[in-house]
DNA sequence: AAGGTAGCCAACCGCGTCTGG
DNA sequence: ACCAGACGCGGTTGGCTACCT
C-alpha cells in the first residue's frame, strides 16, 4: 500500500512509518508538545525529516483525526465547499471536524471528482435535449426562469424505474442534518408525477423567494439512515439563511401530504 | 491460475507564505 | 526593508489490493 522504507543519501528514513516510529513520534509529541518540526526528529529519537513527522502527525497521528469511510452528510459537504473554495483542501477541511487536507483531497480524487463530473455531463445533456426541443411545455418554460437549473432536468438527472424508485424518497427522514433536502428522482406508490409535480411547484415557490437554493447532483452511493444504499441522484434544495429554516422544517413537515 | 489493469491512499516533493531576527 | 529558516499547501508518485481477462 505504502512505500517500503528506504534512507536517502543524507541518512534520512524515508518510505512508510513502523508501529515503533510512532509510537516515538506520539509520545514525543505529547510529552513535549509542537514547537520545532525540524528539530523534532532528532530529540524524538526519529530518523526522519521535519516535514515526514509533520505529515505523519497531521494526517494519522493526531488525536482528532477522524479515520474510515466518509459519511453521506461529509459527501455532500466536500461537495459544496468544493463548489465553494475549489481545490483549497485546507479550507475544505477546516469545516470538516476531524478530516484533514490530504485525506479530503484523496477522496475527491477517487470518490467524488466523478460524480461531479458525471452531474456536469448529466446536465449538459439535458440542456441540450431541452434546447433542441421545439415543445416545450409552459410550466418547463416557467421552471426554468426560476434558478440557473432548470427543474425538469435537475429532476431527470439520473432516471430511475418505478421499480427502483423509493416510495418514500420525499420523506422527513430525508431531511438531513445540514437542513437540507435530499431530492431523489420520484415515484411515488399511487402519486406518480402528480406528486412530482407537487414537489416541483413546492421548490419553485422556494427558490423563487430567493430564500433557497437548489443544485443538480449524481450520485452513486446515497446513503438513507441506516447508511442503505437507497437512490442513485436527484437535487439538493436548502434554506439559504438559517433565519429560513423555520419555514424550511415547516415544508418539510407537509411533504408527506403531498403524495 | 496467471498476468494485466485500475483503484486507492499514504507519503513525498516543490513551491509559496509566514515569521522572527 | 530584507533575509533565512520554518511551516503549510497542493500536486504527484509508488506500491498494494482487487478486479478483470
Amino acid at each position: 500500500m505504502v512505500r517500503a522504507p528506504y534512507f536517502d543519501k543524507d541518512g534520512v528514513k524515508k518510505g512508510a512509518w513502523s508501529a515503533e516510529e510512532d509510537d516515538k513520534l506520539r509520545s514525543y509529541i505529547q510529552k513535549y508538545g509542537l514547537w520545532n518540526w525540524r528539530e523534532l526528529p532528532k530529540l524524538a529519537g526519529l530518523q526522519r525529516c521535519g516535514k515526514s513527522c509533520r505529515l505523519r502527525w497531521m494526517n494519522y497521528l493526531k488525536p482528532d483525526v477522524k479515520l474510515g469511510r466518509y459519511t453521506k452528510e461529509e459527501d455532500d459537504l466536500i461537495i459544496k465547499l468544493h463548489e465553494k473554495y475549489g481545490r483549497k483542501w485546507s479550507k475544505i477541511a477546516a469545516e470538516l471536524p476531524g478530516r484533514t487536507d490530504n485525506e479530503i483531497k484523496n477522496h475527491w480524487h477517487t470518490h467524488l471528482k466523478k460524480h461531479s463530473r458525471s452531474q456536469e455531463t448529466e446536465s449538459h445533456g439535458d440542456l441540450i435535449t431541452q434546447n433542441s426541443s421545439s415543445s416545450s411545455s409552459e410550466s418547463e418554460a416557467k421552471t426554468s426562469s426560476i434558478c440557473d437549473v432548470p427543474f425538469h432536468m435537475i429532476l431527470e438527472s439520473s432516471p430511475l424505474s418505478p421499480e427502483e424508485a423509493s416510495p418514500c424518497d420525499f420523506s422527513p427522514t430525508n431531511i438531513s442534518s445540514s437542513d437540507s433536502l435530499i431530492g431523489t428522482n420520484y415515484s411515488a406508490e399511487g402519486g406518480g408525477d402528480h406528486s412530482l409535480g407537487s414537489i416541483l411547484e413546492m421548490c419553485q415557490e422556494l427558490t423563487s423567494t430567493g430564500d433557497f437554493w437548489t443544485e443538480p447532483f449524481v450520485a452513486d452511493n446515497m446513503y438513507d439512515e441506516s447508511h442503505q444504499l437507497s437512490v442513485e441522484g436527484g437535487f439538493l434544495l436548502s434554506p439559504y439563511y438559517d433565519d429560513d429554516l423555520d419555514l424550511f422544517h415547516q415544508v418539510m413537515n407537509e411533504l408527506p401530504n403531498l403524495h
